[in-house]
DNA sequence: TTCGAGTGCAACCGTGAGGTTGCAGTCAAT
DNA sequence: ATTGACTGCAACCTCACGGTTGCACTCGAA
């Protein structure tokens, strides 16, 4: 339960402006008053998008001096992909399954595979 | 380079209820009435999410008879999730990188005024 | 000490997403 | 031919989300 919930992490991947801050930290940390410099949006705004990164894990803050930075964490990314993948191969295999059943002829082509 | 569906495929994964229809849809092929039965939503909310998750294309629709289907396809979590991986991959990759400046002996980024 | 940069909080706004109800159309089976 | 299941619009509602403005506070530096 420590780790943010799978959808939630979705969600805060699931907007475009949550994207370019994240590929803009993916740069090197960065104040949500600097990233207001770089993107078309105000510094609240930032902020509040800072917030849902941070609750889902993907970006975790760093004081400097008065100065509050953040930084990309591609750890929950990389723990997130490969639950998805895990995801994808078991509908894949199943679907394969039956694919195959339906590929089968009816006929007395019993006793394959057990 | 990230494809223009990337964002809409986590739009779509961000949202519970298009999970649980995913979850349901992985266990086999359903209608969206069959799957309006299962879930605690009215058959149009299902059609509504349906449809967002073919646009991003995490579902298939297959007719049958007057029914009309959907299977979930891994095929498009799988690519999501690669790329996933790929992205934070590379963050850690920096981030090892500056931590190992940071511990470096008397070198210290003296560029900014810190 | 004063000044300014940077942050935090709160109120407010418009739009769209998630959901519902209602109705009309279509097609398979009886 | 009738019926019933299933689908496809369309209108409508509510509320959270993305965004803004405004203000108060803190703290580092001149």
């Amino acid at each position: 339960m420590s780790e943010p919930g799978l959808v939630a992490v979705f969600a805060a991947l699931g907007d475009d402006t949550r994207w370019r801050i994240l590929i803009a930290l993916g740069e090197g940390e960065a104040s949500a008053s600097a990233l207001a410099g770089r993107l078309p949006v105000t510094r609240q705004a930032i902020a509040k998008h800072l917030a849902v990164l941070e609750e889902a894990g993907l970006v975790e803050p760093v004081r400097v001096g008065r100065e509050l930075r953040y930084r990309a964490l591609g750890s929950e990314l990389g723990r997130t992909a490969r639950e998805l993948d895990r995801i994808g191969a078991e509908w894949e295999r199943r679907l394969a399954l039956i694919k195959r059943l339906a590929e089968s002829p009816a006929d007395g082509e019993a006793s394959s595979s057990a």
